[in-house]
DNA sequence: AGCAAAACTGTAAACGTTTACAGTTTTGGG
DNA sequence: CCCAAAACTGTAAACGTTTACAGTTTTGCT
């Protein structure tokens, strides 16, 4: 008889179905089995409604199915858009997804990355917007497979997906062309990351215009509406500028609002330019001109790949770089 | 010796110390140890850098410090923000969050559930569009405790956190009074359990103010901007009306956009309304006059309370309603 | 039919932890 | 200083699974 408390085990399914927990185990893991065993088993997972702890299985086997997906801050869209490709990649494995809790600051993600020393995941999804060399060194103690996403560089042969380095000389070819070559840049803080290398990509992108000396480079203390806002009003010179590239669609979305209060025509009087292509783009009015970084791709293919190297450790390394594209509607 | 491969388990932790594993274990969950067999074992603990693994632990004590957030749609703002809420109610607690692939469907409730019987959580926070029969059996049958968010009505003891059902009096009192009585309300799925109570909820509302000539009820078929454009594309008497009342952000949203390229002005020619203060409130222009429903609130209380739940079953069971909160924006 | 090889089955051990129980040490009151 | 009670420690079993190994049955060829 099954037991009367709790959930069936192997044992209970085998001694109903007279045969040995290694056959029941089996074919609940698509070995096969003798017909006559099958139907006998089959009919006792069903009866019992058996279904495998993933305890016991995460113990035995030294996998839990499980990833974690460690993002800095899950209010900002594009984490979003990257959390969903993420579960889309997951789709059809039998893996979980682990959210890890906010991890912005270098500590967070080094506690983060401590924890996974429990062996709760089977691999991780590295998103930081800082860079440290804690980090790197916390990442090389960690047993389990990682894939990053953006251009934190942790010192191991890991999967990687990057957008390629252009995305500035897109937009501002874009914006010269279509407004002149007064550009303000509202970056993001210079500490982060994407800080760090949208606004190195924006100076490139106007040395090679030779546009210096018209453009200006202004940093938001976050990549928030307010901050965006705040930065954006402090700018004497407003009027000198035809357009105005963002660090991201959330600085964006603060320089529409900030030019909507100051009844300031987008585009007519000031052009309007994100980063991301989040789902904010379509929702802003006006819609947001941006260069589109294929979050959704690639936290599927970030999802896809760690899979991919779970199962298969000695697999080349893949370090791959995603086009951004230039998407334009009405901002700019 | 630990051994050179995998992680320190107890039993290297214990004899690197030499004491018992049992040793290890209780002052590694808290319980008191000798003080001089406490030293030895820190020590040993940090040099080989023990941390206990979840498996063992999992499948010995019968609790995985996991628990189970199922959201519909995580492209909705709403549940980003009760998800920021459940990460926020987990923190301070050793509780790991899963995020259960989307989940809009029925078929996506009751395979979800379902697949918690390999207990791989240790409870679940449950929000569901839909309302089926067989959500309340397959819940029945769940054997970890349950907290739901929204109207989704389970046969179960189960805390759950709704919000009071006065928001749409709230909303058509204020709207009628600043506005006159002329509203259309622009539902999403009547199908969904969001559809069902807010649909009513207005229906209710402007019997009580004895409007109903004037006003008019229009369905969305999803709760996205693209259907809330299309569904007031298809209003011929659109003049008629004075306010826009939504039956959420995105909704709010999708008006915004629609009025804004049909050159309407937005609250002068027409006020918009919204359900949720999501996010996208402030970040549309103009910003948005909305009901708040307290989605972080919700989804911290869900976290805790389940936490609570999880440690004392036979805690009396909570069923929260949490007042709904006009916020004045620009956009009515 | 007979036999070797192939295919399957069962037994038992192991994964790393918690915890009941029995045994040991410490505490503190007289 | 003695002794009972309190506080702690160690031993060993158990949680539910996978899997090596040895044993059994089936297959397919002659």
């Amino acid at each position: 008889m099954e037991k009367t408390h709790g959930r069936a085990t192997l044992h209970d399914v085998a001694r109903k179905a007279g045969v040995s927990i290694a056959s029941v185990s089996r074919l609940v893991n698509g070995q096969t089995v003798r017909p006559n065993l099958e139907g006998r088993i089959q009919e006792a997972i069903e009866q019992l409604n058996y279904q495998a702890n993933s305890a016991g299985r995460a113990l035995r086997a030294r996998r839990t199915e499980q990833i974690c997906l460690s993002v800095p801050d899950i209010s900002n869209p594009v984490y979003q858009t990257i959390t969903k490709g993420v579960q889309l990649g997951l789709e059809g494995t039998n893996y979980r997804m682990m959210l890890a809790p906010q991890v912005s600051s270098a500590d967070d993600v080094l506690r983060q990355i401590h924890s996974l020393n429990s062996s709760y995941a089977d691999g991780l999804i590295l998103l930081s917007l800082v860079d440290d060399p804690r980090i790197k060194k916390a990442v090389e103690g960690l047993d389990i497979p990682i894939v990053t996403i953006g251009n934190v560089d942790i010192n191991r042969e890991t999967d990687s997906l990057k957008v390629a380095p252009n995305a500035l000389d897109i937009a501002v070819d874009y914006l010269t062309s279509k407004y002149g070559s007064q550009i303000l840049f509202i970056n993001g803080p210079k500490e982060t990351i994407p800080g760090k290398i949208r606004g190195a990509g924006f100076e490139r992108a106007i040395k090679k215009h030779r546009i210096e000396k018209t453009c200006q480079s202004i940093e938001a203390a976050s990549f928030t509406v307010e901050a965006a806002v705040a930065a954006l009003s402090k700018v004497k010179n407003l009027k000198s500028f035809t357009s105005v590239m963002c660090a991201n669609d959330v600085i964006a979305a603060g320089a529409l609002r900030y030019f909507s209060s100051k009844k300031i025509r987008v585009p007519e009087d000031v052009a309007v330019m994100g980063i991301d292509n989040t789902d904010l783009a379509t929702i802003l009015s006006p819609s947001l001109t941006t260069i589109d970084y294929n979050a959704e791709k690639r936290g599927r293919l970030a999802a896809e790949y760690l899979i991919e190297r779970i199962q298969n450790p000695a697999a080349p390394v893949k370090r791959i770089e995603v086009q951004p594209v230039l998407v334009e509607r009405d901002s700019a």
